[in-house]
DNA sequence: TTGAAAGCGCTACCAC
DNA sequence: GTGGTAGCGCTTTCAA
């Protein structure tokens, strides 16, 4: 574009053939003869031609872009996920664009309709917590976008999803408050409740609170509109606990923010009251041994979701054109639990 | 694009008037009567009218993308700068393709030269620490591309620039180690000697050391030739620096992800030998109360850092075609200091 | 196997 | 003020 660059015109003028005639041969097409296309793309490969992309994506409707659309990008978690996108994205000549819903319903719309206008090729979606109506991604897959989903998922809609063992994490992560910390009145802070994660770490939760015959209680288990984003929410939710006739003696925490946060807010409550609590929980922090209350962490495979959605995602563009996809994939990534009383 | 979409000659033919007519109208020119102005304006409004970007870009070299080049993404600080900048790019209607360099100049080169191809209205870079030349910038501007430089900056092009106090972030930190905490013996950790920032900070440190007249040794400075990506550099840094015939009693740390190792490290080496040893330095975590230590941690306006960036790129983008820019910026913005002593 | 030409949707220039 | 039209660079018929 900037440098002057070299044109199927030019190559043809250059050539003494037609520009049709260079066009195939950079396509890599049958019909031409093996001299003019090999003398084609050695003229092209030694001037450095570059098709333009705006005149290419005008004719075929096709990007090379992919939309990525999660809530928060400085946020341990995402970043891991996006960094794992990129990985392959880069790979296979693709950029993708990032764009945040920040937890917003109005938002997430938006952002799509903005995604469409650019015309992705594709789109990668971890669901905004206030998301309940799909529309607007049906809309765009009915358009012809391929859309996985990940982290967050939905049944909803029919494609490829990726998600981790949100149920065993929670409920390894919870057994070992029990069996390990000797916890026995253990609540529970998480996210927004129509969330799938938040579903089944929920899940995980009470599964372990059950097997071991421990107090369970409504009371115990607050939920978080925001998903953490606002800190209030937390610490309203931890003083609510505290407060309790009965309160807990852990917390299990369901999110990445939560857990940071329930960090301080114990130690805060302990300078003050003398007592300490137990946190554990869902943590993408690279090294939990360094943050006090030798803590208990569920980690998230988020570099390797990033990758495995976008190879997904880049299947399902590649075939669209192909056959109509009829089967699939549900990935389930395994979590893994850490604490300094197993690392060391 | 997908959903059937309108185009100009569209309205123009619902409207009984020329395509060229309607594009004017769009595009709020004064050569046209106010009447057809609106009537043109009402129906696009009206039917959802959103130009085809492509056709636009074809003939007007203009993408409303830009490019954002960085060493990573899942680093605190620059997730972020990340924010920062999507906030801006979302209120202009343009998109950021977010590129990392992974600290490889080949790499930076190579996703220049793919920014490039993408043609991208401007460029925010924060250089890799590899980086001393930066021909692949000058073509770029030359190019007619407009950039801008954030935290790892240079003098070497003439643009704006926006940084963080790196020299007074480093003194006051250092200060704070010799006059809270009692330090006398304090060594430095940072990132390769290239950087802008890594040179400023070891300034503001050199200048505390000086004023105190504390201990000053080129044994205490160690650079981590992969800006701490690697663990492994950051602990044989560590490993020398402790046994030294005289080791320090303090490290200083230059990066995020320095500071957290070498608090891990710390730990490690408290349990091992008992001596313990006071970490302080540069990380944008959110929370540092809940890392142990009583740490002492240098914060940049990340968001913030990013914000501006955009704001000035966005600057040089519209002024291009008008007069050249003759004056640049150089914003240099205040750090925070942050330890549980002030905080409580 | 190759070439000519139309057209993707938009803009800008030149006539009226 | 408004309309006709060429052309951005590429792809894709269709004809030769």
């Amino acid at each position: 574009m900037l440098t002057e660059n070299l044109k199927i015109k030019d190559i043809a003028k250059a050539l003494q053939v037609a520009p049709s005639t260079v066009c195939r041969a950079l396509q890599g097409r049958h019909n031409i003869s093996e001299a003019t296309r090999k003398k084609i793309e050695d003229y092209a490969a030694k001037h450095h031609y570059r098709p333009n992309l705006f005149a290419q994506s005008l004719q075929k409707k096709k990007t090379r872009y992919i939309g990525v659309m999660l809530s928060s990008i400085p946020n341990m978690f995402f970043s891991q996920v996006i960094d794992g996108i990129e990985a392959v994205t880069n790979e296979n000549n693709y950029f993708s664009i990032i764009t945040q819903t920040n937890e917003s319903y109005e938002q997430e719309v938006k952002k799509i309709e903005n995604l469409e206008w650019r015309s992705i090729d594709g789109l990668l979606v971890s669901l905004s917590s206030e998301t309940e109506d799909l529309t607007h991604f049906k809309r765009l897959q009915e358009a012809g976008i391929p859309i996985v989903f990940f982290d967050r998922i939905t049944d909803a809609i029919k494609t490829h999803t990726v998600s981790v063992d949100n149920k065993g994490g929670a409920y390894n992560c919870t057994k070992q408050l029990i069996e390990e910390k000797g916890c026995s009145r253990i609540a529970h802070i998480t996210s927004p409740q129509l969330l799938s994660i938040t579903k089944e770490r929920l899940d995980g939760y009470l599964t372990a609170l059950n097997e071991s015959n421990l107090f369970i209680s409504d009371a115990y288990t607050k939920y978080c509109a925001h998903g953490g984003k606002k800190s209030e929410e937390i610490a309203i939710a931890f003083n609510e606990l505290m407060t309790l006739p009965k309160p807990p003696d852990a917390i299990f925490t369901g999110s990445d923010r939560i857990t940071m946060e329930c960090l301080n807010l114990a130690q805060i409550w302990k300078e003050k009251t003398g007592k300490s609590i137990t946190i554990a929980g869902f943590s993408n922090f690279e090294m939990p041994e360094i943050l006090n209350n030798n803590i208990i962490t569920v980690k998230q495979p988020a570099f390797e979701m990033g990758k495995l959605a976008t190879e997904l995602l880049f299947e399902l563009i590649d075939k669209k054109d192909k056959s109509p996809q009829k089967y699939f994939d549900k990935i389930v990534l395994p979590t893994t639990l850490n604490s300094n009383h197993l690392n060391r």
